[in-house]
DNA sequence: GATCATACATGACGAACATCATATTTAAAG
DNA sequence: CTTTAAATATGATGTTCGTCATGTATGATC
């Protein structure tokens, strides 16, 4: 049958929506169209009357997930007085491990980025403007961009560290090293 | 028919090695047996006489990964007076970014890691290996274990988003950008 | 109100994949 | 020398997956 527009729209988020939390937390090849589909509340087949190829969703799917954190990120930041201590204490704790589907792209995904031309692309875009979302809001005088990308590589780095290492105590003992470390950059 | 013992020795070892590299180069669910088995110059069919599973191999694929990247890392601030800025410079440039089958298997592997409890069990070894490593051969006085944490987590994060992002400029900008920011910690 | 367009469900298809079965050949053990 | 055990190639099996084909019901369009 034919359904209404809104309808229709409202289930193109979701499959989106679901789409950026599966691939996160499964990764792209872990996550299946049908998976996803499902997650969304709907079967496989009408997978291709939303997108071209799953491909096609990876790449808008990485784009929903990078949109998802920085507004979160924003807003932890907006209810503080200090928006890099905010950033530090929103980023690396144990929830945020915890809970990849909700979480960084970039700490989830930036390998299976690098094999993806396509999601290249998008991934790239959204790295530039979190930098420059820090740097606008860190407030910092000098080496601004620097530090931008120091603080950004270190809390991508500890976080996929954090979660790929077995041992809970050097997992915390990582986002709280680096919590610190660049606490005082 | 029976092969000789060594010879079998050889191919279980170059299996490990094509494992190591291909895993690290497509990740573990890009890279099929018959692949690696292929690489190795042999067919799919004998697979399961030298590994239980491919989950299996991909545990002792991962100590093989890091013993050899580590191997590395080590001749090369045998040969420098800076230890530190020797594993900087060897680390995180354009060669390493561009040669993960040969390089880290935490920039390369990390969130796949995560998502497979026995690889974690063997990563984490290798992880605090690692950071023993680094303290040893830095010779710092103060602050030594947050400092190691600090330049690997660092170091890793960095890696992996300049192999993720499509801008050769950014991803140089990164390399450069975190070996002069961790050359001064 | 008749026609058209489309978003869905069901099901199928072909490819890829991990794993297993079997036959073969020959090193190793006795 | 005979027997046994093992490493390999070939091929099969069952499953999963991305994608496509088709039917259907109904909102949209005229």
């Amino acid at each position: 049958m034919r359904y209404p527009a809104g309808e229709t729209a409202e289930k193109h988020e979701r499959i989106l929506d679901e789409a950026a939390r599966l691939f996160r937390e499964r990764g792209f090849a872990g996550a299946g169209v049908a998976d996803i589909m499902k997650a969304a509340g709907l079967t496989h087949g009408a997978f291709y009357a939303h997108f071209d190829s799953k491909n096609e969703l990876a790449v808008e799917a990485i784009g929903r997930a990078f949109e998802q954190s920085g507004a979160a990120l924003e807003r932890k930041m907006d209810r503080s007085q200090n928006a890099q201590s905010a950033f530090l204490d929103a980023y690396l704790n144990a929830a945020h491990r915890d809970a990849p589907g909700r979480g960084c792209a970039m700490a989830a995904l930036a390998p299976e980025v690098a094999r993806d031309p396509a999601v290249r692309v998008s991934f790239t875009i959204h790295v530039k403007n979190m930098l420059s979302m820090m740097t606008r809001r860190f407030g910092w005088k000098r080496n601004d961009r620097k530090k931008a990308i120091h603080t950004l590589s270190a809390a991508v780095g500890a976080l996929a560290l954090a979660r790929a290492v077995d041992d809970p105590e050097l997992s915390n003992e990582i986002l709280e090293s680096i919590r610190d470390s660049l606490g005082s950059i």
